[in-house]
RNA sequence: GCCCCCUUCGUCUAGUGGCCCAGGACAUCGGAUUCUCAGUCCGAAGACAGGGGUUCGACUCCCCUAGGGGGUACCA
């Protein structure tokens, strides 16, 4: 059977490099019919995990990555916070020291650190003295009655090496005398991670171990402790970590102030903010940014997009294959295929990724994803009046690809506000309305054409303003922009005959009137 | 410092000795189309980090250099 997990820390948010290790982990376990467990690594135990957990949880299961096992998932391996398996960390660390193949240490931090500093001004790897090591009561007396505490070190081997075969690096060969004496528990009990994580695993009967590469030159001594405790070690792989835009350096949520100096990213940024803002959405800068997945489903993003975005970064199928459905990310994904270097995150390439799955949704399922956000904005009541439907569709359709995440549909809030209260972009006015000496003119023409009309659909639109535009000898672009401008406010927009149609044949004529108005004052200032 | 890993267009990548004077995608820049914008279509520009080998032949194999990254914690 094959298992896998991701073991996130309960940091309050998820991020793009941990989903993409999560989604590896998770596809490769899927496609064998195995089993992916979630692992909650709080050994440095906050008070709120929950809290801090809650969003981390929301991410995968917006993103539809769902697990056998973890929170809201018992399974007979738990408990599956790893602060709650002290007990267990405790005893594989007992039966270390039992076997020799760790020991009580009673060096004091500084001592240590003090060796390893002379052994890096004389240009030599740092081997520990194990001056300190206590292997019989007489030892551990005698440091205990200098007030010395003990904590337990791995007793590493020094000679020969260590040798794995990883899953996207290969053979791996690292020689045991550049290994430490690693701390695998305090003196208080506690265990640290390297214990912990060996231990879970093997619990956990996790098959492959699918993580980051910062992982790499940690493995030698989780095998050494693997197989201390009579364990079969899991298989590696060690995926590329997720690089910062434009750059290789691994992205971290803490340096978003140098990514927001990128300008793409900032741009991306920029217009999450401004949706965010619109629905009323409380943000902070450290947890609400294109780093963090939660930003993309609030903003309005295809979870689908993320995902398939971020399984081309460090993985592709062949020269051609850009575009995956999750029935085929499964069939063909795997782990020969991922790549070995760092792949930077390049928000705009996730851009073109929502683009093209943001065409391809129903306009019945567009309506119900952007629904909500006019209700949040409150342009839209909660229960919505059941003509909004409808409306919405047609809105959506006039949209065409416009509409670029959900959130978007807030750009085009002009066909909910009341005449009086809809904004006119002052530079749009002057330019269009203002400035050309026959718009007032023809605009007030045409409003007898439409009004006049009985019927408001846009073809019909569409042949009674090619009739004026011929009657007036004019150019269509002398009628068309004033016409937009007056009925939206605005320079860029849908067709003018779909807007008109959608506004209906009342607004548009008052629209028109307070145009009018409005160009008048501005003329005469 | 020491150990380990990585290096093809700006970015994601294809390429496992001749199919490659390097292919695709995003972005960029032109052009076409439409009432604006978005889209769509067509086209252009753009890379094998450098140096040595090996070979009839290297993006592909070996070595060195450089650059980048990770680890080196009583962090994970």
């Amino acid at each position: 059977m094959i298992r896998t997990r991701f073991a996130p820390s309960p940091t309050g948010y998820l991020h793009i490099g941990g989903v993409r290790t999560a989604l590896f982990n998770w596809l490769f376990a899927r496609q064998h019919g195995g089993q992916f467990i979630l692992r909650i690594d709080d050994t440095d135990a906050q008070r709120n995990v929950e809290a801090s957990l809650a969003p981390i949880l929301d991410g995968f299961r917006w993103l539809g990555i769902d697990w056998d096992e973890g929170p809201d998932a018992e399974g007979d391996c738990g408990p599956y916070y790893q602060s709650q398996r002290g007990e267990l960390y405790r005893e594989a660390a007992d039966a270390l020291l039992q076997k020799g193949l760790a020991y009580h240490d009673y060096a004091r931090p500084e001592e240590v650190q003090a060796e390893r500093e002379a052994a890096q001004t004389e240009k030599r790897s740092f081997t520990y003295s194990r001056r300190w090591l206590a292997e019989t009561d007489a030892d551990r007396n005698r440091f205990e009655a200098e007030g010395r505490k003990a904590v337990v070190r791995l007793k590493m081997p020094r000679q020969g090496v260590c040798q794995f075969n990883d899953l996207v690096r290969g053979e791996v060969e690292v020689a045991w005398s550049g290994e430490q004496d690693h701390v695998i528990q305090r003196a208080d009990g506690s265990c640290l991670y390297h214990l912990a994580s060996v231990v879970d695993d093997h619990a956990m009967r996790i098959s492959h171990v699918i993580r980051a590469e910062e992982h790499l030159s940690n493995t030698p001594r989780q095998i050494f402790i693997a197989q201390g405790l009579g364990y079969e070690p899991p298989r590696f792989a060690h995926v590329p970590f997720v690089a910062e835009p434009s750059s290789k350096n691994k992205l971290s949520k803490r340096k978003l102030a140098k990514y927001l100096k990128d300008r793409e990213f900032a741009k991306i940024n920029q217009h999450g903010q401004a949706i965010a803002e619109k629905i009323g959405l409380e943000t902070e800068a450290d947890s609400f940014n294109p780093v963090i997945v939660d930003f993309y489903e609030q903003v309005g993003y295809l979870p689908h997009a993320l995902i398939n975005y971020l399984l081309l970064l460090g993985w592709s199928l062949d020269d051609k294959t850009e575009f995956f459905s999750p029935g085929e990310m499964l069939q063909h994904f795997n782990l020969e295929r991922i790549n070995r270097s760092p792949s930077s995150f390049d928000p705009q390439k996730l851009n073109a990724f929502q683009e093209h799955y943001m065409q391809q949704v129903p306009l019945k399922q567009k309506v119900a994803m952007v629904l909500p956000y006019l209700q949040r904005a409150g342009f839209v009541s909660q229960p919505p009046p059941c003509d909004v439907g409808p409306r919405l569709a047609a809105i959506l359709e006039a949209a065409g690809d416009r509409i670029k995440v959900a959130g978007d549909i807030l750009d085009h809030t002009d066909f909910f506000t009341d005449t009086e209260q809809l904004p006119y972009d002052e530079k749009a006015v002057r330019k269009r309305l203002v400035k050309p000496e026959q718009a007032i003119t023809l605009l007030k023409r045409f409003r007898e054409d439409l009004s006049a009309t009985n019927d408001f659909t846009p073809p019909a639109l569409d042949t009674l303003l090619h009739a004026f535009v011929e009657r007036e000898e004019i150019k269509i672009g002398e009628i068309i922009h004033a016409l937009r401008v007056a009925v939206t406010g605005k320079a860029v927009g849908f067709g003018v005959f779909e807007t008109l149609a959608i506004l209906g044949q009342e607004t548009c004529l008052q629209r028109i009137d307070r145009a009018i108005a409005l160009a008048a004052e501005a003329a005469a200032a």
